[in-house]
DNA sequence: CTTGACCTTGGTGTTTGCTCGAAGGTTTAT
DNA sequence: ATAAACCTTCGAGCAAACACCAAGGTCAAG
């Protein structure tokens, strides 16, 4: 059994983290002290770790919730747990392209100007932002 | 000139937003009728044009604080908004390549697991959010 | 027995970019 | 003249995931 503490310098989060889980229903004490103490056991530390892996994922929090529910529910299957990650994916996708569409929009920028001293009253840059971002990059 | 709501239609925004945008020192009316009616001019839709390309290319509402500083500011040169493009891109990349590892664990995930009728206990996905991400995916 | 490290609850603050509501004044159309 | 559509300010609330603070209780070491 360990203290909130030790449990959190293990994982890497602060004790504000894990008692924030704890009211959001994701990682409960196995038990407290007379004094109130929470104390986690092995089986805490490793939903912990499932915590954090899925959360390198992409999950929010209130999707982990989900995921932990499938994994107590007995009437729950993989494909349940599939199709959770498989959304979750579309998700991340549906990100990437609009930050590449705006990676290319700024390297657009970026190639319209070669810097130095130039007053920004001509500034390409600042002009391609006034106009049309399309128009600017013909 | 144009009341609020005429300019909010014109570039699809609503009046809160354009009234949001004055606090943040974006975008401020012409003039004011003397019942307090905010009235813009032509200057400042190109003004609301820029905010919304400037955002389409990731910049934060005080990023564009910024640059219409330096657009203003004569001492400023192409060069110093170069650079403000060049340190948003660096930060688009950095967003970039942690979305695709994202994308990379939830591959791993999809193809570790055929789906299907199987009960939870047994899910690879699971099993893999349980252990290390890099073991599961060997 | 005291110091210092740890723990408790409860509440507030952070960030970004709005969005909504209340309560009221103004303009425009009929 | 009156209803509809507009506008005003001010203040609060939302999402996400915590961080931080105060005031106090607890525990181990010297």
């Amino acid at each position: 059994m360990h203290t909130i503490g030790k449990v959190a310098r293990m994982a890497g989060v602060s004790a504000d983290t894990l008692r924030y889980y704890e009211t959001e229903g994701l990682l409960a004490p196995a038990s407290k002290t007379t004094a109130g103490y929470r104390l986690y056991d092995n089986d805490a530390v490793r939903r912990l770790r499932f915590v954090k892996h899925a959360k390198a994922c992409g999950f929010t929090l209130s999707d982990i919730k989900e995921l932990l529910a499938l994994k107590r529910k007995d009437s729950a299957c993989c494909e349940d747990v599939r199709s959770l990650v498989i959304e979750k994916k579309l998700q991340i996708e549906g990100k990437l392209e609009a930050l590449r569409a705006m990676s290319r929009a700024l390297d657009g920028l970026i190639h319209s100007c070669e810097g130095g001293r130039n007053p920004t009253d001509d500034c390409p840059i600042l002009g391609a932002l006034d106009v049309s971002l399309r128009e600017a990059s013909r």
